[in-house]
DNA sequence: CATATATTTGAAATTGAAAATCAAGAACAT
DNA sequence: ATGTTCTTGATTTTCAATTTCAAATATATG
């Protein structure tokens, strides 16, 4: 799986004319062997510790690169962090976004998905992306409240 | 309906001992005389036409003030700037955004209201607020292409 | 392998929205 | 009127993200 997406990577890196680099190559493990749901500085911070030489910007145009090559998705929450998720061909979702603790659940429901369409349909919309997002607090801390 | 409004905001703003002050006035009415979904700085340099003494600082507070009195709902799509539409007791809706012309269409529906309370319920999360934006291309601006 | 060329990198500077600072000005209770 | 407290707005600061550009690196070619 892992294996799989360095390949689609290296796949689109070609197609492109990319070059090969170690960064992007590092970049990459990383992004891949961390939990969804990483913020940039994060994942910097992680890759920093044993990869000093890496820099901020090639980070963030790396990341950019991953969304590019659908192995990665942008996710804006409210917090002015943007985040990366990792990509799974075929694969939607939405997000219940814990205001307490941070954690981010997924969910997916078809038929929000489907009166969404129709939405778009009766206003002559032609949909791109959308992004639902449900703010609150997560079971674990609504006990300790 | 803009009288009703500018004294809900003077009950508030009685209520937390805040002062009455002419900049305040003036924001208020800018506000409630501008279409909905307005930016900070829309809405800054349409004052500054015929008030150049008003100043950024003062407008964005202004705005969050409008917010916490139920007036305004602060709107963060995804470019970075903040906006702010008008807020009608009772009235809840979510967004379709063009990409194209930046045009912005509301809608409602309840279904979707309802799915989202019981995914919420199902994850024994409890709902404060939700974010359901989608983004595409209106019916003109398909025309268009 | 050498060498030319085009891409990539990363430190540093820049951007842009929003918030913070703080002295001067304004509102209000007395 | 006067003193106290709140508000304002020019300016500075913050912070994420992007841009810049010289140096480093990848790769194509002989
Ligand atoms: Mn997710
Ligand atoms: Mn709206
Ligand atoms: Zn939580
Ligand atoms: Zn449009």
């Amino acid at each position: 799986m892992i294996l799989e997406k360095k390949k689609a990577f290296n796949a689109f890196a070609a197609a492109k004319g990319l070059r090969s680099t170690r960064q992007r190559d590092i970049i990459l493990d990383f992004f891949l062997s961390t939990r969804q749901h990483v913020s940039v500085e994060e994942l910097y911070l992680k890759i920093k510790a044993s990869h000093p030489g890496i820099g901020h910007a090639t980070v963030y145009r790396t990341l950019k690169l991953f969304t590019e090559a659908g192995l990665a998705r942008e996710i804006l929450l409210n917090d002015g962090q943007t985040r990366y998720e990792h990509v799974s061909a075929g694969e939607h979702h939405d997000h219940l976004v814990c205001t307490g603790c941070n954690a981010i659940i997924e969910f997916e429901d078809e038929t929000i998905e489907k009166l969404q369409k129709e939405i778009a349909l009766l206003h002559g919309f032609m949909i791109k992306s959308h992004k639902l997002e449900l703010y609150g607090l997560c079971a674990a801390c609504r006990a300790n409240q």
